[in-house]
DNA sequence: CTATCACTAGACCGATCGGTCTAGTGATAG
DNA sequence: CTATCACTAGACCGATCGGTCTAGTGATAG
């Protein structure tokens, strides 16, 4: 082994592929987004892209999606070791999507749904890591859930963030077509109508 | 004028293109389905499609859109006219997806929210009927739930039609991802919390 | 100073994309 | 019998797709 990263140098490429690569699939879904799109918007040479994913495009979604999962996986378990009460960890995470997709003009959507949407049986290491992301990131809303709602009703925790993480999902293309926040908060209101009522709950705020 | 459609003759390729346009896209989502297999599936020559269809693509899945929105609308207005408990309209909406997507081995999506994530400025034909679409079935759903609830709780029928129209739409990829039901009905379970216990609501029954 | 190696750079590839265009074909109107 | 018209049929188009391959380049190890 020669060049141990310099740190720089050995990421930065493959980061910026990856960056730009989940910005895009966001906006235009993986079958609408060519490669030569993701080498302009990373600002790097076809080759490299071969260099660092050998297994092209499919392999670049693949990290697109390793990606969002980790930085979503992160995102709830702050909110579950700050103990953030559950009715505030999901008002936060659908006001949250809403401000973005207005910051970005409505252009911008859901990754695991559209991916999920469009892979088929060609695409099948694809679909594996689907099911890992979705799996992986429901679980960490749950356990965020989980650290505050212990048995507000019936539903577990479980059931309840697949529920609102497939609520969010369909609510985002709806924003996009209106271009409006309001199909998003629309459904906030409802999950908060679930979850007791919209700030009623206590709980230790953030430290 | 010359032929005053033989009422078959006309319709029929031009039916079979739509028929094939929704299909594949909501197997593949619009960019992932190219013209030549919805020609090759619908077995219809290109100088068809294009006589059809002028404006070629984006027209079909305008097309394709509309077929979808009036078949729902079609499907809510009878639940509504025969006054079927929401409950139950609910209920037999998410297990009808399910059902479908796994006679169809996993394979198939939701056509509206695939196609809202994947279009862009470049289509804004679609996005405008797009956001047409959501409106039309999302009220036709909430009719057909109003007809029901009359006031089960303070969330009215539209917020609660979008939101289980959201939720469903989500939770049809993810169903897609874990090739199971499971998503959609643990969605459903606790959609059904939300209007009250699952069976405990009466109503006229379809005659 | 030299050999090695990770990585960059982009010319080039066949396949397929969506779309156009010309030549029929066959039923109808007169 | 002829002219017209809706429609079919598919050859053909340039552009772009994802992917390969060769030629560097520059830092490191010895």
């Amino acid at each position: 082994m020669k060049s141990p990263p310099p740190v720089d140098g050995e990421l930065v490429t493959r980061d910026r592929l990856i960056r730009a690569a989940v910005t895009l699939f966001q906006r235009r879904g993986y079958h609408g987004t060519g490669i030569s799109e993701i080498l302009a918007q990373a600002g790097v040479p076809k080759g490299s892209l071969y260099h660092h994913f050998p297994d092209g495009k499919e392999s670049l979604g693949i990290a697109a999606l390793e990606w969002l999962t980790v930085e979503m996986e992160m995102h709830f378990d702050r909110c579950a070791t700050r103990s953030v009460p559950a009715a505030r960890t999901v008002e936060a995470f659908f006001r949250g999507a809403a401000d973005w997709l207005a910051e970005n003009d409505y252009s911008t959507g859901a990754l695991l749904s559209v991916m999920a949407q469009e892979a088929g049986p060609g695409e099948a290491r694809l679909m594996v890591k689907l099911e890992e992301s979705y799996q992986r990131v429901t679980d960490a809303f749950s356990r965020a859930l989980a650290a505050s709602i212990s048995s507000t009703d019936g539903a577990d925790a479980t059931a309840l963030a697949q529920t609102l993480l497939a609520a969010l999902d369909g609510a985002v293309p709806m924003a996009r077509a209106a271009r409006s926040k309001a199909p998003i908060l629309a459904v906030l209101e409802v999950a908060l109508t679930l979850l007791g009522q919209p700030g009623h709950e206590a709980g230790p705020g953030q430290p």
